[in-house]
Formats: C-alpha cells, sequence, structure tokens
DNA sequence: TATGAATGAGCCTTCATTCAT
DNA sequence: TATGAATGAAGGCTCATTCAT
C-alpha cells in the first residue's frame, strides 16, 4: 500500500475490486438502498452468510459502512499522492495528475463514492471526521495547485478557490452518471474532462 | 404560478419558502437523517403534531417526499422557463437564464434540491419516473442551448453534451455547500459561476 | 311490533328490511368483515356519512353490534310467538310452527343472524346477556313441545334435549348457506326440512 | 400420517393436540376473541414468546390461521378416510362411519373445527380454497354414500343432498355446545346421534 | 466458525373516539 | 347535523444485536 512500491503509472490502475465478501455485499446494498434502508439480514443474505457469520467479521452494521468508506478514502488518497510524486514539476502537469486521479477513482469506484458521500451523515461523529479529513486533503491537494498555477500566470481566474471547487465536484459527479458498459472509454473521457477543467482555471496551454 | 403573471426578472426571487408544516418538517429531517432514518415519528414532533394528525395531512411518509420533490422541481422548471423566456435570443443570454436559474435554485432550494437527488432510489417507481423527467427535460434545456451555441459559432467546446453535463453538475453540486451566511452573497456566486460555466462551452464573449 | 297488530300468518313474512342506514352499513361490513375486522370508517363510508355524523346516529362500534343483533333477536322472538299463538293446540302443530318460524328467519335474516351468532364473544357482558336470555328461550320454546310430545306419544325419542337440540342447530345453520336466489324457494325448503325435523323427533304423523 | 400405518379404530382416537406452542395459543386466543379480535402481542404472550420469538417460527398471523385450519382439516379427512376404509360395505355401515368420524372430530378438535369455520372470512383467497375443497369432499363423502343408501332401498327420503347436509350441520354444532367436561361422554353422544342421524335418512334398520 | 432462537426497541400505519366549527 | 382536524393507544411487523450450541 506504500507509494514506493508501485511502479510507474500505477496510480491509474484500479484492480477489480478486493473487497472482503461481507464489504461487497454491504457496498452493493447501501448503493441500492442506502445505509438505513438496508437490513443487517440483507446484507448477510448478499454476502452468502447467515447473520451471526457476518457479525463474526464485522461487529456491526455501522462498521461496515466505515470500513467501506475508509478503504474508498485510503485508495483515493493513495493514488493522488503517487499521481502527484510522479508528475512533472509544472503547475499543469500537476493539475492534470491530480484531476486525472480524481476521474479514474470516481469511474472505477464509483459505488463506493457514492456511498461514501452520500452517506457521511449516517456515520457516528469520530468516523465522519476522519472522512471529512481525508475529504478536505484531497481538496486542499488541488487548491495549491491552482493558486501555484495562478501565481506562476499559467493558470487565469479571478477565483481559483471556486474554480478548483467547480473542478472537483465536476470530478466527483462522474460517480453518479458514469458506466463502464456505456460510450465513454475511461481514456476518452479523461481527455475530454482534462481540457474542460482546464478551461475553468483559465490554463494557457491546453494539453493533457 | 403560470410563466405571465410574473412580473421582469421574478424568476430571480425564490420568496421564503410556503411549505406547510409538514412537508418542511419532512424537509429538514430527511436532509439530516435521510428517508429511511427518519421516522414518522420524528417528522411529526417537529412538525409540532402528532403521528395520527400527520396522516391527517399526508397518507404516508413515502407521499411526504414525493411531495417535497415535486415541489421542488416544478419550482425549479417555471423558473428556468420564465428565465429562458425572458432572455434575449443569443445562445450566451440563453446560456446564461438558464444557468442563473440552476444556480439560484441550487442556492435557495437547497434542501430540497438536496433531499431530491439524494432519496431518488427511495421513490417508488412510479414517482420516481415523474422526478426523472423532470430532471431530464432541465437538463435537455441546456443541451439544447449549447449546440446552438456551437452551431453557430459562439461556443467551442469539442463535446458539447460533456460540457453540458459538467456544467449542470457544477451548479447541482452548489446545493451541498453553498451556505445563505457564508461569504458569498447570491449575486457574487451567479457572477463567478457565470464565468466558470461560460469558460467550460468555449464562450467568446464573456460577460453575465 | 306487538303480537296482537298483526294479521293472521303475518309471522311467515320478512318484510325487506327496515334496518337503519348506519345499521344496514354495519351489518354489510360485520358479514364481510367480522365485528374486529371492520373499522368504524368503513361502517361510515358504507353508510355514506362521515364519521361524526356516524357518532351522532349511534355512539360506539359496540352500540352498532347491539342494535343489530337486539333487532333480530326481538324479530325472530315476535315471530315465533306469534306462530306458536296461531298454531293449533297439538304438539305437532305447535312444533310445525316453531321450527317454520326458526327457518324462516335464519333465511329472511341470515345475515343478521350470521352475525349475532358469530358475535357473542364480541359483545360486551351486559348486552351478551341479553342476547343469551333471548336464545335460551327460544331454545326452550322448542324443548318444552317436544318433550310435551314425547308425553302425549306424539313424539318418540329417547333424548328428547338432544333431538330438540339437533333441529335447532340444523335449522340456525341454514343461515350460513341458504341464498335467496338459490335453487330453492323459502316454501319448498320449509317443506323439506319439517319433514326432517319431525323424522329427528320420532314424530308419527308427518305433514306439515 | 399414511392411512395403512395405523391400527384398527384408531380413528376414533385424537391424542390430546400435538400443536406447537404457538400454534396453541393462536388457537385459544382466535376462539376466545377471534381472528381481528386478537393481537399478535396476545398470542405471543400466550405462547410464552416474545413478539420476535414468534416471527421467528411463523411469518405472520394469518400464517398462524392457515397452519390451524390446514391441520384440522387434514386431520378430520384423515380419519375420515381410514374411518370408511375399515367399515363394512353396506351404506348403513359407511354412513354410520362417517358421521362417528364427524362427531368425534367435532368434540375432540371443537375449538379447531370452530375457528377454521368462524374465520374463513379472515383468510386470504389461496388459503381460503383450500379449505373449501377440503370442506366440500367432506361433505361430498356423506352425500355419496346417503344416494347409495337411497339406491339400495335402505335409506329413504325425497331429498337426500337436504339430508345430508343437515345431518352434517348438526354435527358440525357439536363444536359450538359440546363440552369435555359436561354430562356427556363421547360415546354416549355418538350413540344418540348417530340414531338421529339415521333417522334423518329414513334407515331401516337403526343400530350403530 | 456457523447456526437457530431469541429479544427490546422501534418501525409505519390505523384504530375508535372527540371536538371546534 | 355535518365536517375537518386532531389524538392516545394499539395494530402487525422488522430492526440490530446477542447467545447457547
Amino acid at each position: 500500500m506504500t507509494v514506493d512500491s508501485l511502479e510507474r503509472g500505477a496510480w491509474r490502475n484500479y484492480h477489480s475490486q478486493d473487497l472482503s465478501k461481507p464489504l461487497a455485499a454491504a457496498l452493493s446494498a447501501f448503493v441500492d438502498q442506502g445505509y438505513h434502508g438496508t437490513s443487517i439480514r440483507n446484507i448477510a443474505s448478499r454476502a452468502g452468510l447467515s447473520v451471526p457469520g457476518l457479525y463474526h467479521h464485522y461487529p456491526s452494521k455501522h462498521a461496515l459502512l466505515v470500513g467501506l468508506t475508509n478503504a474508498a478514502m485510503s485508495e483515493l488518497l493513495t493514488h493522488s499522492r503517487q499521481a502527484l510524486a510522479e508528475a512533472g514539476s509544472s503547475p499543469l502537469d500537476r493539475f492534470n495528475a491530480v484531476v486525472e486521479s480524481l476521474l479514474r477513482f470516481h469511474m472505477f469506484r464509483r459505488e463506493q463514492a457514492f456511498v461514501a458521500s452520500t452517506e457521511i451523515r449516517s456515520m457516528e461523529q469520530a468516523s465522519r471526521a476522519v472522512y471529512i479529513a481525508q475529504r478536505d486533503e484531497q481538496q486542499q491537494m488541488l487548491d495549491h495547485i491552482v493558486l501555484e498555477g495562478v501565481e506562476q500566470g499559467v493558470f487565469n481566474t479571478l477565483y481559483p478557490a471556486d474554480a478548483s471547487r467547480a473542478v472537483t465536484t465536476m470530478c466527483v459527479a462522474v460517480s453518479s452518471w458514469y458506466r463502464a458498459d456505456g460510450p465513454l472509454s475511461p481514456d476518452e473521457l479523461v481527455e475530454r474532462y482534462l481540457r474542460i477543467a482546464q478551461s475553468v482555471v483559465g490554463s494557457k496551454e491546453r494539453n493533457a
């Protein structure tokens, strides 16, 4: 899981779900019915377990939600940090790296991303705080780069914070409509959205 | 409620909530806890009613959700149509009108907008279909204008549909972070986001 | 309603229901769904009244049940007493009179008879006592005649009480299967069942 | 449960109730208060269970009613078929066998019989259909025998179907008044009612 | 581990009834 | 009389969770 152990460009790949059976079951249930709309029995049945069998692995329904969102946010941050580490030093390169990372995460982990953002309110204080901190770290990563770009004169926008947030929300929203079996391949989507994101921050150059 | 009866620019105004007590109670409860996380007892208590008292006005919890989302979407569409009706004939004017309408709705009706988009999955087939149809109509309103702009050469983007969706999702996301008591006045936000939206579709001119 | 006011043979006739709207509504509802299975709202709606409108006429759901059973039992006893008063003095004539009265009541007032016998347990102590007393009076009317017949040697049975009860239950059961639009006219049914009843008590003569 | 496995005359015995705790609780509650007058909480408490404990065994209140009536009707039919199988070939022997079986069932299973016949209207279509089919089979068993007897000249009645139904209803009614601790032993009641039943069908011979 | 059985608390909804208008 | 609005209590049922086996 550490950054160094990964080969170059690995942050672009999301191997096909390594979730445990209970987590995978909870994920699909939460997507379909929401946290409060899902019963522990439903999760157990999706996981092919008895109810006490499920409790053997996770101590509560809440723990499943936390497990899910933690795994998702760690993955996002790990990938984003690696993308940044491997990017060139110019603000545009760094901007592209983070935006692409955001986009790929919300395409390949759309369900986790959706559940995490939808069910923050269902999380207990402590876990919610952790989640929000991670989300903010991700946002600030982009904020800094945009500011940098504006200072260096390669980006041009009067309101860098607003532009940065607009870019983020656009990327996050991808998880609400993107389908792997739809007309757009991941690479195509990345190309189109990078262009759009660059225009939002008023990038002088426009290439991915 | 008809378009003609409203004075010029009325679509910019959202009078302070005219929701019935039960609807207002349901709204705040759903925002805080989600549809499935909210009990009918909680709604009744927020509304200052007994449980059967609440049922006297609305036949079910689901009816409250439907009442809420229907009211919201009707309001959005009414305002958007009026904005369009009063706008100039140029694609930019029309684009600005619809985007501003979207923004104001998601600032002034942020809770309804949030609940509607979050709880689609909690709605029964029939009501969900109605909601989705209204949402699609709103999206297509913008799609057509962007296409028009590109054809007339006043917008410049290779992927008009993607750009249009990116703009919409940006505006919709406003409901997830905007606060009336925050640093940005509605007019300021409109100005900034119009600029951003125009850059997304590659508008040659850039004034609101 | 007094016996004397009726013309000869009037006990054979049951004029078409003189129930008040609320009572008629309660009757059909109780037949369909039982007392506890019927809501006061359902009765009001069948009666074409609002709920408080219904309460204006009857103070409670229970009062409707009592009104129904009282009316039924009074009618049965009145008719049976008149039948007896008009009958000849021989045990067979008297037996025939009471049995025919029972049969006609359970054909023409089958719903009331059904509800009364089905919902005794749903009645409060006091009303139940009244009902049971009336039912017992009716049973004893027949018991005495059968005993009399046995003593006079015109009936022949070792167990007069059992025979009498068997006859009564047979007649009562008519209310559970007889249909006015079925293949048997009231007169036909009376003829057939009188024959059967006479055989149960071992009557020497066998004519109606 | 198969006919062959039982020793001769076993159809006369009804071992003391083998109902599960929930079923026994439901039975006594339905007898006392009727189906709709009985709450699931009341059944649970009679069964010495918590409400969810009860639901662990039966999925609904309705399932308890169905379980009860199915068990009763199966028992009745099994016993009646065996009685018939062991009876002599003469119509009178066969008539006596079925009537005695009916009588014993309605004495020893009076509560089930009572609930089944009282709560047909509380059963859902499907279960009701099953019940009615079983009830009809039992009735037809007797109808055929009576017809046979009339054809062979050992019974004498102008209306065999009416006589058969009268006999059945008499026997069924036993469940509404018979008490195990009353003055009549089962054998005595059987003897008396067989005599009565035979007189209803005009049997020439009169011994059990 | 896995399971059958259990439960206190709570769910949405409906009950019979009342009362101001 | 009739109605709209209201309510305490109770309805059937399901919840997350536990525990003996």
